[in-house]
DNA sequence: CTCCAGGTTCCGG
DNA sequence: CCGGAACATGGA
């Protein structure tokens, strides 16, 4: 029935909830979810994982359990913010979503809250997506590039996407019709790829360095949002008034090492547990 | 009611 | 290159 896999230095809990993905659910002590198109529940105990048999090696592979988190966090500027953001997120690791998943929720997540966003992959997932089952429970995979561009832009805003439906109809028809092969995106440079991601209605700087990051495994990429802003602003640029958005990309590119995008989750998610309400300390 | 949210795009200095 | 504004929706 279920199975257990070895999962040291793993926080499936930070994991989930750190705004990397949007779509789990809490289920008992556990969570059910979807990875690609197979259901999956998954529930910690110490440091196992308990999943269906037979998903361990998907399980595994999809919480990047394979990932040398000490290793990770040993190349981690020493700064104190750096530090205590780490202390804070130890076990938290970055989930290799599949590519046009990740693209396409994140092309709906501008301008919204963590909470809008998994609503919304919640209500696409449901009305467009594939059905499944797992322990009696109901869950949607989400819905292929395919299926998206058959749709019109008024059935998308009908699931509150507002703006953001043109764009994510457009990307759908990009994909589809192979204008923007993700196959081949996955097999360049992190420089060409993002260029290539950005030619999508709705991918930017930051929306392609999400789905590089959380779709492409550049543990590099490093986006950066309004709160990463803030963070970078409050913490490395203290009293400086003229910090231009090109100064801080410039930075924190350099400045994070190989694993940007793990210390930029790292901050990300320690800022927005610990900051009271995304303003302040300035 | 007002403000803002894991932005992108377009437009005028 | 830079700052502003438009773009929808929902929760605080």
């Amino acid at each position: 029935m279920n199975a257990a896999v070895a999962a040291p230095d793993f926080d499936l809990e930070a994991t989930l909830a750190c705004g990397q993905v949007f779509h789990w659910v809490r289920a008992g002590a556990g969570w059910v979810g979807a990875v690609g198109e197979t259901a999956m529940s998954v529930e910690q105990r110490g440091g196992r994982l308990v999943v269906s048999a037979g998903l361990e090696t998907l399980a595994a592979h999809y919480f990047a359990l394979d990932h040398p988190l000490a290793e990770i966090r040993a190349t981690f500027p020493a700064d104190p913010a750096m530090t205590a953001a780490a202390e804070f997120c130890r076990g938290l690791r970055i989930v290799r979503q599949p590519a046009w998943e990740c693209v396409a929720t994140f092309i709906t997540s501008a301008m919204k809250q963590v909470p809008h966003i998994a609503q919304i992959s919640h209500t696409l997932r449901r009305r467009y997506g594939s059905r499944r089952e797992i322990g009696g429970r109901e869950i949607f995979t989400y819905p292929t590039a395919e299926a998206l561009a058959r749709l019109s832009e008024a059935e998308l805003r009908a699931c509150a996407l507002g703006f953001r439906a043109k764009n994510l109809l457009g990307a759908a028809r990009m994909v589809a019709e192979g204008a923007v092969d993700l196959a081949h995106v996955a097999t360049l440079d992190d420089a060409a790829a993002r260029v290539e991601l950005c030619r999508l209605p709705g991918v930017g700087e930051k929306v392609a360095n999400c789905a590089l990051l959380f779709g492409f495994e550049r543990v590099r990429a490093f986006p950066i949002d309004v709160w990463i802003e803030r963070v970078l602003r409050a913490l490395y640029f203290p009293r400086k008034r003229t910090v231009t958005t090109a100064r801080l990309r410039a930075f924190s590119a350099e400045y994070f090492g190989p694993f940007g995008g793990y210390a930029q989750q790292y901050l990300f998610h320690h800022a927005r547990k610990t900051w009271p309400r995304g303003r302040s300390l300035s």
